[in-house]
DNA sequence: GTACCGGTGCG
DNA sequence: CGCACC
DNA sequence: GTAC
């Protein structure tokens, strides 16, 4: 039953923060007397940022939790966390200073204020007289944090391809709801400026975040996830960066970068290489003297083997303990699955990217072949009904090509969606669009679950037999939103809204945002909480008080 | 010392 | 169940 | 490998 309406979240950042002023061994003092700070915490961890305020507090400042004439300092991650949370028009008349956190943290460390000069994000005036060196540099970062695939490092086999081709400029921002007949947004609609900025990939430090992305896959190949996703959470850290790191000091506080990884940013700058990576790559043996006994192996072929389709670290390994050395050998495995069978024989062609004009001709495609299996509503009715079908994934996000294809499909009217698949599926081979399949689930007929249809498979574009993969959603009408957010990503946004969720006592996913029911509530059959309703992207973000992000902007 | 991102299909 | 995937 |  309709479980307790929720209260919409109080657009309060969290409060003045437990003022249990800690002991502080030094009378810390009044460093930040008399000052007034604003913490914009986009893209700051929140852990951090208590500290942080627990600090300016300690030391005398004030911190307000929204931004008002009385503040005197903004701190803020980037100059794109800034005016998600500041708009530009309010910053202009500010006069007090806009800095970059690592102010903060350079003046904890040597316990004064330290020069506001280089840290400051201010744009002068505006208009004509740009700002001196403050920052023009800031400006474009975090923006082309090049984790070209998807999404996390578990999945998507960590192809390292280069996507490089920067941003397109032209991002197809379609609906964010859905799209009817004749054009009109029955939904999303949200607002459909189509800022196209310049983007400039910062991307100093690629030195670096190349290395650590070398070292993402050898601990995924010899199984160490955990430290695998440490050098994962590092690299989005140190992209981030607005400059060159040419010294260890300029990391020490970083968050998700310790001792360790110090040590190899200190070897990288000065050095140029990391030997634990060399190593890594030319002996092949050595190391992990405890996995040594396991693991003879080399690591490549283990990372080979992991990278098809179905096969994962465990799987691969236990190949090349039956001896094979070479993807041609996989082929007389008979233990493979089907889809691992599919993922081999396609190996090349699935890792082949496609290019964002041909993913646009497919999405079309896929748009045409819904309506001819579900025929909407045709009739002058200005509110026509017809189904939508829209490319997800790193395509809506902009990227200039896609490593797979997401396609997130529904129907305004609420019911026409279910038994949709299975029909679609089959008009689509009839095409010979759909080539090979990988995995077919359906839920939508009977009801249960969420109501979640998915389809994993092989593609061509037409006129051409290269395999690309694709993934088919159908979502309920009532829990489109929740489908499309989840597979427009990138998964960095992704896990933020998780959180925030969670923080707010709700738990959200693809198939909806329920609350935090603890323990009891199993979730097979028939789910005993249904999602709140929300009818758009706009609405789950507004919900969960985190600002709005059009698809191309979500490539955190 | 220990948790770390979560949910689902397949075999 | 464990493995793989998104 | 990092943070609690």
């Amino acid at each position: 039953m309709a479980p307790k309406r929720a209260t919409t979240p109080k657009k309060r950042l969290t409060s003045a923060v437990d003022q249990e002023s800690v002991g502080d061994g030094g009378g810390g003092g009044g460093l930040f007397h008399g000052l007034i700070f604003f913490l914009v915490d986009i893209g700051v961890q929140p852990r951090r940022l208590q500290i942080w305020k627990q600090k300016l507090v300690q030391m005398e400042g004030t911190v307000e939790d929204q931004f008002s004439k009385r503040v005197t300092h903004i701190l803020a991650m980037s100059s794109k966390a800034l005016l998600e949370k500041v708009c530009k028009e309010s910053l202009m008349p500010f006069k007090g200073s806009v800095l970059l956190y690592q102010w903060l943290e350079e003046s904890l460390k040597l316990g004064e204020k330290v020069s506001e000069e280089l840290y400051s994000l201010k744009t002068e005036a505006e208009g004509d007289n740009e700002s001196p060196k403050s920052i023009d540099r800031v400006r474009n970062k975090s923006e082309g944090s090049q984790s070209d695939d998807n999404e996390s490092p578990r999945d998507k086999k960590a192809r390292h391809s280069p996507e490089h081709a920067s941003v397109s400029p032209a991002v197809s921002n379609e609906s964010h709801g859905v799209k009817t007949r004749d054009g009109t947004n029955n939904s999303g609609g949200d607002s459909n400026k189509d800022v196209s900025l310049p983007y400039a990939p910062p991307d100093l430090n690629r030195n670096i975040t190349e290395i650590f992305g070398k070292l993402i896959n050898i601990y995924r190949a010899l199984g160490e996830d955990r430290r695998s996703f440490s050098y994962y959470k590092a690299i989005p850290v140190i992209e981030k960066l607005p400059f060159k790191i040419e010294s260890v000091d300029q990391v020490k506080h970083l968050p998700t970068i310790g001792k360790s990884m110090q040590d190899h940013i200190h070897e990288i700058v000065t050095t140029g290489k990391l030997s634990k990576l060399e190593h890594f790559e030319t002996d092949e043996k050595v190391f992990y003297r405890f996995l040594e006994e396991l693991f003879t192996v080399t690591v490549r072929t283990i990372n080979l083997f992991g990278e098809v389709w179905g096969i994962g670290p465990a799987t691969a390994l236990k190949l090349y303990e039956k001896g094979h050395r070479t993807l041609n050998d996989l082929k007389n495995e008979d233990s493979l699955t089907h889809s691992q069978r599919v993922g081999l024989e396609y190996f090349e062609d699935i890792k082949k990217r496609i290019p964002r004009k041909e993913v646009q001709d497919m999405e079309h495609l896929l748009q045409k072949a819904g309506e001819e299996v579900l025929p909407g509503v045709r009739d002058n009715c200005s509110d026509a009904s017809q189904v939508s079908v829209v490319c997800g994934g790193s395509f809506r996000r902009g990227k200039a090509t896609c490593g797979d294809m997401d396609i997130v499909i529904t129907h305004p009217d609420g019911t026409s969606h279910k038994g949709f698949l299975a029909k679609y599926v089959k008009h689509l081979k009839d095409l010979n669009f759909l080539r090979e399949d990988l995995i077919f689930s359906t839920h939508s007929l009977e009801g249960t679950d969420s109501g979640v249809d998915t389809y994993f498979g092989l593609c061509t574009y037409p006129g051409r037999e290269t395999r690309h993969r694709i993934d088919l959603k159908v979502y309920p009408r009532d829990i489109y939103a929740f489908g499309l957010i989840a597979w427009t990503g990138n998964d960095v946004l992704n896990r933020r809204l998780r959180i925030i969720a969670e923080s707010k006592g709700y738990r959200l996913d693809d198939t909806g945002l329920f609350l935090a029911t603890h323990g009891s509530d199993g979730k097979k059959g028939a789910r005993a909480t249904k999602s709140l309703s929300l009818n758009t992207e706009k609405e789950v973000f507004d919900f969960l008080g985190f600002p709005w992000l059009e698809p191309h902007e979500r490539n955190l």
